[in-house]
This record gives C-alpha cells, structure tokens and sequence, in this order.
DNA sequence: ATTAGCACTATCAGCTGATGAGTGCTAATA
DNA sequence: TATTAGCACTCATCAGCTGATAGTGCTAAT
C-alpha cells in the first residue's frame, strides 16, 4: 500500500467574498445533506449576490478543487480539500452545553466502575449516542503500562492463575499450566518477590529484564529465584492482545446520515481487524490535542469516505490510548471536535484519579 | 404481553401426496428464496402431475393453513405453520460432513482458551460465520456456579482485588473499597477460611448462607469471623451481570438470506437489552437438545419473522448456558439444525474438560 | 464586475402498455 | 371420480415516455 497525502493543503489565497461561499456551501451540505445550488444559496447568505454571479464564483471554487458536483445538473458539493479548509480556517470549537458536559461526566463516573475496561466500553458507547456515528477506543497498551501488583493463585497441580494488577487498574488473568507442583505457600514468596523487584516497572521493561536474567549463567541461581525467572517469564509473556472496542456499528446502516456512504459494508469489515484499527487509532502524528482525517488524508481505503476525529487519553504520565469517531465527511464539526475533545478529556480525568488512589 | 401460542400444532392427517407437495414448496422456497409456483413444482417434483393438479393440491394447503401468497398472482410461500410441520415430520437431522465437524473442533479448542469468555465468545463467532445468521451465546451464570477458589489481594488501604474462580473456569475480578486498611497476611487468612468453608458449594447458596450469618448474634463472632463475613458479602454481591455475547449482526444487513426480514432494525434494537436475551435463551422448556422456535412461536415479536434454533452447553453436571442461532424462517434446517447441535456438543466437551482438570 | 436571460441537462414522479408468472374455474377426459 | 387442458383474469414488474423541477454555462446587456 503507497503512503497516501497525509494532509491536504489549503495555503492558497481566497478572497474573503468567495470564502464567505465557499463557507457557505460547506454549512449548507452539512446542515441539508444535500448539493446546494446557487439560487438557494444566493437566498440563504444574504449578501445581496444573485445566483448568477455566485455561479461565478462557484465555477471559480470547482477550478481550484473545492467543490464538485455528483452531476451536471445538481448542486455543487465541497470536496474533502474544502472540509480541510473548513476546519483549519474556520471552524472555531465552540464550547459544549453544560447539559451536554454534564451528561458526559455523569456517563462516565457513574456506578464506581473500577474496572478501566467496563469505563472504556461504556464511554465508546456513550460517544457513539451522542455522535450517532461509529465509536473507536483503543485500551491502553499493557505492554506500556506499570506493574502495580501481581500475584500467583494455586488453582490445581498443573494449573496456576495469574493475576496482574496495572497502575491504571486494568485486571488481567491468565491461566498458566506447569509440570512441578508448586505450593502456594512457595507461589507467594515468589510473587512477593517478583512485587519487590519490579515495582512501578513497565510491563515491558520487566519482561527485558526477565529474559536477559534468563541468558545469566544458571548455575548462580538458588530454586527460588529460577523458579521466580521461570514463572515471570510465563506471566508476562501475555499476548498483547489489540483491545478496541467499538459501539454504534448499528448507526452505518440506519442513520440518515451516513446515506450517502459508498460502502457500509467495507467499513464494517475493515472493523473486523481490530489490530488494524488499533494501529490505526494509535498513529498519532501530534503529540496532544485532536486529531482529525478528512476522506483521502486517512489512510485505510475503506475510510476515505468518512472523517475520522479523534483524541488521545491519558494518565498524569502518559498517554494511553485513543478516543475517536468516524462519521461522514460532511459531519457537524462545530460540535462533533468538541464533543470528542471533552470526553477525552473527562475520561483521562477518571481514569488518574483511579491510578492515584493507589499508594 | 400476552402469552402468545407456545407450539404450533400438526395433528391433522394429510395423506402422502399432499405431503410430498407441501415439502417441495417448503424445500424450494429453502433453497430459492423465491415464491413457488404450480408450474415450476409440478416439473421440480418429477411425480408426474400436471401444474393444475398442483394447483388443485396447493388450494388446500393454503386453507389448511400451511401456505399462503404475499400477493394475487405470485406463487406461494410456506407459513410458520408449515415449518413446524418441515421440522417436526421431516427433517431427519443429516450427519454433517466430516470436514465441518473438524472445522468446529478445531476453532474451538484452538491455542488454549483457558478463560471461558474467550471460548464462548469464539464459538460464538464461529457459529454465526458458519451460518451467516446471527449468533447468541449465554454465558453461565455465576450465581449457579461453583466456587473453586476465592483470593483477597490488597492493592491500597483503601482498595482490595478480589479475584474469584470458579469450578468451570471463570474468573471474575472485582474491587471493593474498604474503610480499614487490612495487611496482605490478614486477608490471606480470609481467604483461606473462606476457601475451606465453601469449597465445592455454589455461589448462590454462598451468599445465602453469608446473609445468614451476619443475622446471627454478632458477638460471637472473633474478629477474623466478622471480617470474613463483611468482605465475603461485597465479594459474593457480584452483579449478575448478564453476559451474551452476539456475534454476526452485519449478516442481518448485508446477507441476501435476510432479505425478505421486515424489520432488521427491530432485531438489533431487541440486542441490546440484553437481560431480555439472556432470559429468553436460557428459558428451557425441553431439558436438553436442540429446541426450535418458527416465527410466531417465539415470545418476543421483533424475533416473529425468524426462527431461533437453540441448544444448551454444560459441564459433567449442570446446564451452563444455551448457545442458539436467528435466521429466516426459511433457514436451510437440515444443516442448521445439525451444525448449532454439535457445536454446543463440542463446547460442552471443551468446558468439561477444563473443568474436570481441576483437584 | 455584475447580472439577466436563455439554452441545455439530469433527475424524478407519474403514467402507459406490454409481459409474464401465477391463479381459479369449468368442461372435457381417462 | 380424479385428473387435466384450456381459458379468462389478476397483479407485479419493467421499459419507455412525459412534464416539472432545479441546477448549470454562456453571452450579451448593464
């Protein structure tokens, strides 16, 4: 796959009378969902222009590749490069309702969730109700991620469960098998030594570590600590399995608002990929704040119909995944950039005031 | 809601011919999709009877009830009626072939799922790829299921881990909030006590049990009782979150199968109440096999346009959950009907023995 | 530079008649 | 008496035509 135009260029010098059309334009498709002609426009912009001379201008606007039209003789839509200018040059991210801040806080602190994954997945859906677009979340990457508390559990001769506790909460469990039957009395020493020496270390440093004590001359080993290697290495050797979750793939085939999408069908399967989407999701080319593709500036083909915003969240140290949405090139921006910006933010809120509570 | 009719009924003899007629129609339209008409019949059926007979024949059955038109002159379609009477007296549920019957095997004891969510919620996907229906899958209950070891991990003073496992291999965490700051050694006291009072019982009877004593004179209690008490109630007041896990939703918009579904929007609307779901797939009348129901014979309306074909899974002693699948009434039974059996066939095996290897 | 006017064009809803698949009824037939 | 051929009828679908509508581009006048 060719590396596509990251992101459209929009430096040209516009007047500002066609700029006030082109704008106008954008707004009408986004409010109508339909290709807006000259004679309405001329109506609804009310600076006493007649259709005629705005057709002028439109011609103009179709030269320089910001609109186009289905055909001849419909109205004229903006193209992805219009949408860019859109958002870089005019849109100005208005502030959200309180009623709408509120409902966003309320959804995401509601009923003590401790479990970071029960707070993503009710988030992505909240996001995907109040977007009635698609939802994308990518949990945090357990490799990044710090060692809070890990623990072994005696379950049978041959099987022991591993619990693996996370600075940001998130619980992961895996059973592992053994030849040796180990005690659990002898488990938790190992564990207790395991919690000593990697404390507050990342996932994936701790394993580094493990294998490189792996590689030292065995015979230095006393059981305990070989046991210990052994046993760690099994623990941490967790798949890093591409969480994402995804809400509201329901909205592709029954909102008004994705009509004019080419293919529902190429979406949902690409949905199918969740490591892709995770990839997708964590590409993050500027280091904070929102992030938004237009049609062709995403990279997977099966997008370049949608507008992909997202945002990133985080703990007081690091970021930890993605928050974003993919809906129609011709989506509200005013208020979509906010929204996401806002849960991205309450979620990162809940999420360090889950980690600090710990000592 | 009204208590809508539980079973169709067939009683009324109909005499040979007629039945071969009415299978022809039921089977044409399984494999055409298309409306069967007296023509076409009389030279699919190769029993020598001109399309007049046919028609003379279909006459009846449409007012016996088993067919009926969508319009004047299109062929006709069988009823929910005549399905019953396909499914009762016909089908003869045939051998799948070997190759499918490896298909499941192997999808579902590949790479050591040693969590159960993770072998339901392939099955789950398996089954409605295989079908390219819809796929619904319970989960067991974890009220019913039986405690096989409980462990207390000590994450702050405010914050404690339980992780509880239970006897088919499910685990749950959870975090509960204590007011006292208990030490590691401490609660692993609890947890061993717990462990030996309830090995072996169910979580229900558990709890029941915990609520009794806190009832009884507290005095009595030393304090590592009454501590063992307090924390085993939070630990056992699990949610009983209803787990069903849904797979194969697209195939509801983008299968031809589903074309003639009046409403695809009502059916995922139903998914997401998932309570609902999860009643109606673990509500039993047969105790055990496959169980069927054809339009109008399922409780809820949005499923009165399919027919679910269910089975229930379990381990050496219990029904666990039910595995099932939705498609169109007019599904192909003859092998739905065996692929939905073996699979929940395999998954009972696969569970067993996960279970079974425990001391 | 702007605009009015005009010719041109694509889409859409509504109507038309032809076609075809299917039915029900009746009279002839074996 | 059961079956069948024949015929009239019904309805859904489709292609083709219609006028109305809403848009454009171009040109000439302002």
């Amino acid at each position: 796959m060719s590396k596509t135009v990251q992101r459209l260029e929009t430096k040209e010098s516009i007047d500002e009378r066609t700029q006030r059309v082109l704008r106008g334009i954008i707004e009408g498709y986004i409010t109508s969902n339909e290709p807006v002609g000259s004679r309405s426009l001329s109506k609804s912009l009310e600076m006493g222009l007649s259709p005629a001379t705005i057709r002028n201008i439109m011609s103009d606007l179709s030269d320089m590749g910001f609109l186009m039209q289905l055909h001849t003789s419909a109205g004229r839509i903006p193209t992805d490069k219009a949408y860019r200018f859109y958002v870089d040059q005019v849109v100005v991210a208005n502030q959200l309702t309180r009623k709408l801040q509120k409902r966003i806080q309320e959804a995401t602190q509601e009923g003590g969730m401790s479990q970071v994954e029960d707070l993503l997945i009710s988030t992505t859906r909240l996001l995907a109700g109040l977007t009635q677009f698609v939802c994308l979340t990518s949990s945090p990457r357990v490799e990044t991620s710090i060692l809070r508390r890990i623990e072994f559990i005696r379950l049978s001769s041959q099987q022991i469960l591993v619990v693996l506790v996370t600075r940001n909460g998130q619980v992961r469990n895996k059973i592992i098998a053994t030849t040796e039957d180990l005690s659990q009395d002898f488990l938790n020493t190992v564990s207790s030594f395991l919690n000593e020496q990697f404390h507050n270390r990342s996932l994936h440093e701790i394993r580094q570590q493990i294998l490189e004590s792996m590689v030292e001359d065995k015979e230095r080993y006393d059981r305990l600590l070989a046991q210990a290697v052994r046993l760690g290495k099994k623990a941490f050797e967790l798949e890093d399995a591409p969480e994402v979750y995804i809400e509201g793939q329901h909205n592709l085939i029954f909102s008004e608002r994705f009509r004019n999408l080419n293919s529902a069908r190429g979406l949902m399967d690409a949905f199918e990929h969740k490591s892709m989407i995770m990839n997708l999701l964590d590409s993050a080319v500027e280091a904070d704040g929102i992030q938004i593709y237009i049609g062709i500036e995403n990279e997977l083909e099966s997008f370049q119909d949608c507008t992909m915003v997202k945002a990133q969240y985080s703990d007081q140290n690091n970021v930890l995944g993605t928050i974003g949405v993919i809906g129609p090139t011709n989506m509200d921006y005013q208020t979509v950039i906010p929204v996401v910006d806002f849960t991205a933010r309450i979620l990162s809120q809940t999420i360090t005031q889950q980690s600090s509570s710990c000592d």
